[in-house]
DNA sequence: ATTGAGACCTGTCGGC
DNA sequence: TGCCGACAGGTCTCAA
C-alpha cells in the first residue's frame, strides 16, 4: 500500500519499535525480493543499532550504528507490522527481532519490494535514491522546481507525476488526486506547465499546490487502507465529479500502462 | 537522453 | 462452482 503517505504511516507505525533498539536477530525467510539480499545482510544487521528511521519519497531509511543505512521499499504490496508476540502468515519474508522484544515483520505478496544496505564506502549507494526528484512536502519543492523539472518533457503530464525524479513520492493514486484538484488534465504534455519568461506558470502554481495538498491531507487521515471513497477521482469511474458546480463524470483512461481517473469536464 | 513496452510476482474480482 | 482474463497503490531494463 504504498505511495508517500502510506509509507509515511509505515514508518510511524514502525519506527517507536525499532528507532533506539538494537536488533538482536533478522530471520530471512528468502533469499530475494525483487533483487537478491547484499551479501551478508543478516550478518550486517544483527547487533545493530537503529539510530533513525526517515522516508525519502516512498523508501524507508534507517541509519545503523554501524554506520550502514538500510534501505527498504514497499513495492506495491509490502507492508510492516510490528508485535509484542510473533506471528506467522504466508509471504512473511523479513523479521526483525528487536532488543525491545519487539517483531517487526515484513510482509510482501507480489515481492516487488526491496531492501538493501547502502555501505560507507559508496554513500551514493542506491541510483535511484540518488537520482530522486525533491520531497514534495518540502520547501524544496515548489512551482519553480515543478516547472523546472517539467521543461522539455514530451511524456504526459500524469507520467511526468509518476517520475521520481520529477518529485518523489507520488504514485498512481495522488498523481490523478493531485490533477484534479489543480483542474489540470492528466493528458496535457508536461511541458505545458513548464515555466515561460523565467516565471511559473499559474498551472504549476496551482499543480505544486495541489500535490502538497493531496499528500497533506492523506496524510494526515493516516489514510492506509484501500478507501477508494475517499477519493476524489481514483477508482471512481463513471461517478459524478465532486468539483462544486461539475457536471461531469469520472473518466478512466490507460497512459503508460496504467489507469488514469480525471474529470473532462473540469480538469484542462 | 527520453520514451514506450514488457517484465517481474501473487492475489482478487467480475463475467461466462 | 470453476476457469480465465483483467487488473492492482511500483520500479527496472531494454530497444527505438
Amino acid at each position: 500500500m504504498p505511495e508517500l503517505p502510506e509509507v509515511e504511516a509505515v514508518r510511524r507505525q514502525i519506527a517507536p519499535a525499532m528507532v533506539g533498539a538494537r536488533i538482536s536477530r533478522v530471520t530471512l525467510r528468502r533469499d530475494n525480493l525483487r533483487t537478491p539480499f547484499p551479501p551478508r545482510f543478516a550478518d550486517r544487521l544483527r547487533g545493530r543499532i537503529v539510530r533513525s528511521l526517515d522516508r525519502r519519497g516512498k523508501y524507508l531509511i534507517a541509519e545503523l550504528s554501524s554506520g550502514e543505512r538500510l534501505v527498504m521499499h514497499l513495492g506495491m504490496s509490502g507492508s510492516f507490522r510490528a508485535e509484542r508476540s510473533p506471528t506467522t502468515v504466508p509471504h512473511d519474508h523479513v523479521v526483525f527481532t528487536m532488543s525491545s522484544g519487539i517483531i517487526v515483520t515484513f510482509n510482501d505478496p507480489r515481492r516487488f519490494g526491496l531492501m538493501t544496505l547502502v555501505t560507507k564506502e559508496a554513500p551514493a549507494g542506491h541510483a535511484a535514491l540518488a537520482a530522486m526528484g525533491p520531497e514534495p512536502l518540502s520547501d524544496s519543492f515548489n512551482a519553480d522546481t515543478l516547472a523546472a523539472a517539467c521543461a522539455g518533457k514530451r511524456v504526459s503530464l500524469k507520467v511526468a507525476l509518476l517520475d521520481q525524479r520529477v518529485v518523489a513520492g507520488l504514485g498512481n493514486i495522488y498523481a490523478s488526486e493531485a490533477l484534479h484538484v489543480a483542474g489540470l488534465s492528466p493528458r496535457r504534455r508536461a511541458s505545458t506547465i513548464a515555466t515561460r519568461g523565467g516565471a511559473p506558470r499559474e498551472s504549476a502554481v496551482r499543480l505544486a499546490a495541489a500535490i502538497k495538498q493531496v499528500l497533506r491531507e492523506a496524510i494526515a487521515r493516516k489514510e492506509t487502507a484501500y478507501r477508494a471513497s475517499r477519493f476524489r477521482v481514483y477508482d471512481r469511474e463513471g461517478e459524478p465529479c465532486r468539483t462544486k458546480g461539475c457536471k461531469g463524470a469520472v473518466r478512466r483512461i490507460t497512459q503508460a500502462g496504467r489507469s488514469t481517473f480525471f474529470c473532462p469536464e473540469c480538469q484542462r
